[in-house]
DNA sequence: AATTATGTTGCGGT
DNA sequence: AACCGCAACATAAT
């Protein structure tokens, strides 16, 4: 579900929760979900974590006493993280989360980090493309290798980014799905970058002009920061209680809103399908 | 009730 | 290498 936006929140939420904790025991419920490692009880037990990393949507655990091993966390499409507090406390999940729903483990847990201190992080997946896994220094290396950079990044190089998607045969949309060509965008950031830079998902990337690529770097960096700022799209993420969770899906212009007027031109969105993703796109002004 | 879609990505094929 | 379609899986919507 989580896109770049969503994932920092989740990190930034859970980081402040999680680090200068230890870990005592690991329960693990579906194998799956720590790429059927045995060993990973034996190596995470008496660990501190010392804070998380993140590269496009992936997250990077780090512990304080080894620079050789590290937790890869990918919640793909329907993963998440809950913590429960010394008083059983329920912290994630979400506004749909109703009191009697908030029994943890449940039918979709997999995995489990208990502290010493009595806490535990939960991990949830229901489809199971999710993990939590073992990795180390070299392995994080590679995994970081593939991934572009971001547009939110600071040093972003528009220029770059300008140059290499019109050499690319594919449609536009696919090209900005690619997270080794840029890291962060999904299905609904791409179709808002889109939207705002007037151009349709389906065009050839190599038919862009020059002013369109500039334009679609700084929407894809722009649609993602404001989304950041007001705590993601979704519900299904890692949220503080109480917390207030605001939610970037007031400010959707085209994802999801098939059949409405464009607020730009008038004209109505439609839904198509381009790359093998729903697309989002109005006819009138996305040219 | 069967088909289709789902905010992701890795694989195997061209 | 770039690109495409499909598979991994569970559930909700049509």
């Amino acid at each position: 579900m989580p896109e770049l936006p969503e994932v920092e929140t989740v990190r930034l939420q859970l980081v402040h929760k999680i680090a200068g904790r230890t870990i005592e025991s690991v329960t693990v419920y579906h194998p799956k979900t720590v790429a059927h490692d045995t060993t990973i009880k034996r190596k995470l037990r008496g660990k501190t974590i010392s804070g998380i990393d993140r590269v496009g949507k992936l997250m990077i655990f780090h512990f304080t006493d080894t620079t050789n091993l590290y937790l890869l966390a990918h919640l793909k499409m329907t993963g998440q993280f809950f913590f429960v507090d010394t008083h059983g406390k329920v912290v994630g999940g979400g506004h749909s989360m109703t009191e009697t729903d908030r029994q943890l483990p449940m039918k979709h847990t997999r995995t489990a980090f208990h502290f010493i201190d009595g806490t535990t992080l939960y991990f949830n997946d229901m489809r199971l493309f999710g993990y939590t896994k073992l990795a180390t220094a070299a392995t994080v290396t590679k995994e970081r290798a593939k991934y572009g950079p971001e547009p939110i990044a600071a040093d972003f190089d528009s220029n770059w980014f300008v140059t290499t998607i019109r050499k690319r045969k594919t449609s536009v949309k696919a090209a900005l799905l690619d997270q080794s060509f840029v890291a962060g965008l999904g299905n609904i950031y791409v179709d808002e970058a889109l939207w705002r830079a007037k151009v349709r998902p389906m065009r050839r990337a190599n038919t862009l002009t020059k002013t369109e690529a500039a334009l679609l770097a700084k929407a894809g960096g722009d649609v993602m920061k404001e989304s950041i700022a007001v705590g993601g799209t979704t519900f299904q993420h890692f949220v503080d209680t109480g917390g207030d969770n605001g939610n970037f899906s007031d400010y959707l212009k085209v994802f999801g809103k098939q059949g409405t007027a464009c607020e730009r031109c008038g004209t109505i969105i439609k839904k198509t399908r381009t790359a093998g993703r729903g697309t989002h796109y109005c006819p009138g002004c996305q040219k």
